[in-house]
DNA sequence: CTTGAGCTTCCATCTGCTGGAAGGACTATC
DNA sequence: GATAGTCCTTCCAGCAGATGGAAGCTCAAG
């Protein structure tokens, strides 16, 4: 599959996906003609970077998490080690998001562009809703 | 209160707080020394933008949220419509998140390292789970 | 009144892309 | 088989969002 075919089913633009080969953290197969050709599971990798990397993962966080799946052959306290600390980032991230959900939401509900002094908005910004 | 204390109220490097005030994210008060001089509202906005841009918000919607806050006054047709794209969007990032989470899990409950075939991180990493 | 931490501005550097130029390759039509 | 249009290649420039360091001022403690 040709880089276009990877972009449109991965999400990420090609240029991106080249970037993230020059920076190692996929390499790509090549045709006959010099294209660049990937497989699903390239393209498995690829989605998997356009969504942590929208969730505010970094390039070296995403290398870790992409580690897990190529070295799975590791030694399980290695990969478990890892991957629970990245679950414990997940879930605050899911926790951080959830208060944002709830102060959007209060916004929604209950403001009414009458700047009254109890908006929840205010509570929400501060993240006094998390806790 | 100074930047420092700003700073570490907020979660923020002075550096990035003094970066959010050039790119005109907030304006800070100054004391008569020239120091910054932050209000607890102050802080409030900018323990937003900590959490906000860590889940991958670019700078721009997040200038989009505060802006919720910040004029309050605005119809509340306008507001509504802004925080109800904003919504979604977090909607979506949880979801995407709880995909993550449950491929981390599948992997920390089912991979023991030894190769085998039938490893569900990699359904995890394609996304498929999240469906 | 010195010492050290904290503040100021300015400028350079880094990460993570993103855009554009110049040119080769593929596909379809004439 | 020439021509057009789209996709691919590399290379280099530029932007977004910080981050680090230098040079110098301020403040609180001893």
């Amino acid at each position: 599959m040709n880089i276009g075919a990877a972009s449109r089913q991965s999400g990420l633009p090609s240029k991106t996906i080249r970037y993230y080969e020059e920076i190692g953290l996929l390499t790509a197969d090549r045709a006959l003609n010099g294209y660049r050709d990937y497989s699903t599971e390239d393209v498995h990798r690829l989605r998997f970077l356009q969504r942590a990397r929208g969730l505010g993962f970094s390039v070296e966080e995403c290398r870790e998490l992409l580690s897990l799946y190529s070295d799975r052959e590791r030694a399980s306290s290695d990969v478990k080690a890892i991957a629970k600390e990245k679950l414990a980032e997940i879930d605050r991230k899911i926790e951080e998001l959830t208060g944002l959900r709830l102060m959007l939401g209060h916004l929604v509900d209950n403001c009414h562009g009458d700047a009254r002094p109890d908006c929840p908005i205010i509570d929400g910004l501060s993240g006094r809703l998390e806790h």
